[in-house]
DNA sequence: ACGACCTGTTAGAAAAACTCACCAATCCAT
DNA sequence: ATGGATTGGTGAGTTTTTCTAACAGGTCGT
């Protein structure tokens, strides 16, 4: 049978007042206040029946109990603050592993790196590219950057972090552009219309949305990923279909444009981590990368012109 | 600056989980359900910033970092239970000691000291013949046990264990008891009254309970202690004035009568002890001590016939 | 396939810890 | 000596933590 062990949370207040001898001190170490510190130690002299401190004028003096306590008890908080000192370091510097879609990373993530880097220099972040579907258990991953729709698989922890919003983008190069800038959403309905294999529906949602019939679209080339369809539409060849962070940067440079703005879809922006790991280091890029998508927020809305 | 220890009861959980292999038996040996376990554990984890265990199936594996932890607290919590252990052995078997006035110690305490040592062995008690007034500050005693009314000196903290008691005894060997036994109260005061200089103001309370003029007192000789003046009742000496409690034996075995039963005064039975004093050492004299007193208030009371 | 067994999760209840405001004692500077 | 500053102790009330109870989901063995 295991013997008890004493209130651990009175011997770390004992350990610290014993240490600096005094009350209020140990207080202040501790962040409490000295009312609290009085009472556990109290707590820890009746526990063990015997007095720890004899109270002499303003001050303390340790009896022999307590000496031995002390010794007894710095040694072994000594030896855990090193363990857990270790271990913090060391979780410290793995790199955090965020899996993230070639196309995302392309275009939005690296263009933010740098910044991210140096507002989040603990993080020592690692990107790996990877393309949805994700793994169930997101093997090899501590978190993943995606857009998706729910439900989201079980053993999933999402931290939502924008709608995904999509719209017709086009170059300004491109021959019927001009044209096309004051016109209404039904006129893509003749153009070269690009798409990718990674998003079948995308312009059926989006003429769905604006109430369009879909028999009418002209199909270019399909690509194979959502990254070059949006060259393709900057090189001119045809109208994309893409989502609004995906080509903030382009539309802000005006190498693409967005006459008829974006619509909101079923799918959001999304952080997701395998439901129990630590939430100490995801906390700070969850909010950087919130803070991040809704700065886009600005983008023109559906039906907006540009 | 001082590095941070992890939260410890959260590490506790963890040394027992990570000793058993086993949540759920880990929580059996806290006395705690698994469910609260499990939750230290992910404090444990969270604050680390690292897994401490693998889930596998319906059991636990360490991982690398898990099993170092494992080894420093398995370590550190070792050498504070022995630490722990040694101090509260060495506070058990240090002697309590209790004062107690000689009257109390010789006629009510030393008749129970067989029985009190058998119902609590662990206590060590050691009695201290000691005569009121007390020290204040109860010096070189872990409690003391007398009569007194309120109020208390500032430092003691106090148990009230009954009312005291008073009333007139004598003994059927005092020639003139046969006629006292169906008489009034008021027919004590031609007799031959036994007083004590501990207690000169006994008898002029209990007249004045009894609404008797206190002019017509004969007072013998007085006696230095409650003791001798109980002994010269027995001896049948004339008429004495005494606690309920110091007679009880005397009554029960008929070595003295009380036909005027016993009568509340200002004063109260109490233990007392130093008011930072532990208290676990304490509570069983305290409950026992209570239990004792209690007993006895099957006496007579006042105006009772015995 | 089923029950037994184990762990994780949640809301709400219970317990622990803390703060605040006060007191008493001591020390120190005037 | 005296009044202010500092220190420790205490009690009431509140906040925070921890626990329980009940359920969910997975794995193992039969």
């Amino acid at each position: 049978m295991q013997r008890d062990l004493p209130p651990l949370n009175a011997l770390r207040a004992f350990e610290a007042t014993a240490r600096l001898e005094s009350v209020s001190q140990a207080a202040q170490e501790l962040h409490v206040t000295h009312g609290a510190v009085s009472r556990q130690i109290r707590v820890l002299e009746d526990d063990l029946g015997s007095a720890l401190f004899r109270r002499q004028g303003r001050g303390l003096v340790l009896t022999p109990a307590g000496q031995r306590l002390r010794d007894a008890s710095a040694a072994a908080f000594a030896q855990l603050r090193d363990a857990c000192e270790q271990l913090r370091g060391h979780a410290a510097q793995t790199p955090f592993v965020l899996g993230c879609p070639v196309s995302l990373l392309t275009r939005w993530m690296i263009p933010r790196l740098e910044r991210l880097m140096a507002e989040l220099p603990e993080l020592n972040l690692h990107l790996r590219p990877q393309e949805i579907p994700f793994d169930e258990a997101l093997t090899g991953l501590d978190a993943a950057l995606l857009a998706a729709a729910p439900p989201w698989p079980a053993g999933w922890h999402v931290f939502p972090l924008a709608r995904e919003r999509i719209g017709p983008v086009l170059s300004p190069r491109f021959a019927q552009t001009h044209g096309l800038l004051h016109s209404d959403p039904s006129a893509v309905l003749g153009q070269r219309l690009l798409h990718t294999a990674s998003r079948p529906h995308a312009w059926q949602s989006w003429m769905e949305s604006q109430h369009l019939p879909m028999e009418k679209l002209h199909f270019s080339q399909s690509y194979p990923h959502l990254y070059h369809l949006i060259e393709a539409a900057v090189a001119g060849l045809g109208v994309a279909i893409a989502p609004a962070q995906m080509v903030a940067d382009d539309l802000a440079s005006g190498r693409l444009l967005a006459p008829w703005g974006f619509q909101d879809t079923a799918a959001q922006w999304v952080l997701a981590v395998p439901s129990r790991a630590p939430t100490s280091r995801l906390m700070p890029l969850a909010t950087w990368l919130e803070a991040e998508f809704t700065a886009h927020e600005k983008l023109p809305a559906a039906n907006g012109q540009r």
